[in-house]
DNA sequence: ACAAAAGTGTTGACCCTACACCCATGC
DNA sequence: GCATGGGTGTAGGGTCAACACTTTTGT
């Protein structure tokens, strides 16, 4: 039996980027955009995240998988499903109506919610067909379907898990210095740190390991240079029963 | 439109019921049983969680309410979605696959999956017409399709759920003592936790209350009752933003 | 009076918080 | 030499873990 599409389960990709540049943790929207048949008007004009329906042969991983190498290329990227969304009347607003009338889409279709977790150095937006762009956060643009909702939902869940497992670091290069860490814990959660108590806390840990290597191409003192060691934190990890309501 | 079912989605829900006089979580399973034709064959004989196929018209959390209500005759119960599995296979096992051939049921469905929170003694057993029964979590019989899986990842959710939100409640009654709190965290932890440190924790927050009343028609000294209050809890709650990685 | 479970205090270790200045480097 | 961000130490308070005996009640 030949593959097919089953046309009302999707997945939906919320893909996270830290620009560690600009300090900014960004959701990857493509444009959605349709004029009317004599071009005079503009029926639809906004932003969706990337998805795509489920394949009969594929695992809901499997189909999250394969959305984000379509869009990005990459592969191997940390990823979560965190809920899904199924609501009757999540595609019936009249704008998506529009959009789902041009598309093979079934108008009750439940879709299965992944985040992603990269840098956004890693993505090359130059030739992408889907006119996809970084968006801040806190700074998102109008969005179809329920994908604003999807957003927020996928936002509260990487808040909560980035302060109990070391996800952290799916959002930075592989050699960082403290400093950054701390800037992407304070745009993630939208706090200030003190600088020295984190800085002590990180360092003390196992599996951030000083680099023999400072930043280069600085025009200030140049940072020392950390990574993280997946194998040391497994090994080191130890679940913690403290019971904190 | 009359409401249909939604012939390839559906939700189970794992209902977790605490019992407080044998100190037991527990999960609440339907007997799944099919003889052949000529009734000289066992073909199906094992359990699996409660579940139904999505109506049209129905919201997720509206199939995952009905479903409970119908098996329990409750509303109004703690639950949450905690994860969809939609593996191709996941119906593919011989037993399945006969089970699947006298219902109406798609051979590839994902379902969303529940759990329930709340106290065995609620649920009445004796005229259900599913079979129903309480297995321990630790107990659990011969279960059909992926619903092993199901309730182990519900399980890990509640485990990790119980440390940082006050749903432990929901499996208690509403008037409770400490030490029967301290029971259900130890069940459903498996862990040992120190009476004196693990009291004083709890007497000292605001929003469990000590009632004008003490355990009646016990055998031995009996103890304080208290109670939970979400106003309270919600008033005195504040996010906590500690980094414990 | 006895069995059974309820209830009670103290100490030490650790971790979190608050807080301000000097240092190293590139320009 | 100066601007910029990198890097550093200490003290006080609070919370957690460890630990064993007395009290209250029903039978």
């Amino acid at each position: 039996m030949k593959p097919e599409l089953i046309l009302n389960i999707s997945v939906d990709c919320v893909v996270f980027g830290y620009d560690i540049s600009t300090k900014s943790l960004n959701v990857l929207l493509i444009k959605r955009y349709l004029e009317s048949e004599t071009k005079k008007e503009v029926l639809v004009d906004d932003y969706v995240l990337t998805g795509y329906h489920v394949y009969t042969n594929e695992t809901l991983d499997d189909t999250a998988t394969r959305v984000l190498k379509e869009l990005t290329g990459l592969t191997g990227q940390y990823k979560k499903q965190f809920k899904a969304f199924g609501d009757p009347d999540r595609l019936l607003n009249p704008k998506d109506l529009i959009w789902i009338k041009n598309a093979e889409f079934h108008e009750r279709t439940t879709t299965i919610a992944y985040y992603f977790l990269l840098n956004t150095v890693e993505v090359d937006l130059k030739n992408n067909t889907s006119h996809a762009q970084w968006f801040p956060i806190n700074a998102l643009p109008e969005l179809g379907f329920d994908h604003k909702q999807i957003i927020l939902e996928a936002y509260e869940d990487l808040k909560g898990k980035c302060l109990s497992e070391p996800i952290i670091f799916e959002l930075l290069p592989d050699k960082f210095t403290i400093n950054e860490v701390q800037d992407l814990y304070q745009s993630i959660l939208g706090i200030a740190i003190d600088n020295r108590n984190f800085r002590r806390k990180l360092i003390n840990k196992k599996y951030i390991i000083a680099l023999d290597e400072k930043q280069v191409g600085v025009s200030k003192k140049p940072a020392q240079l950390y990574m993280f060691s997946k194998e040391v934190y497994d090994k080191v990890f130890q679940k913690n029963y403290l019971i904190s309501i």
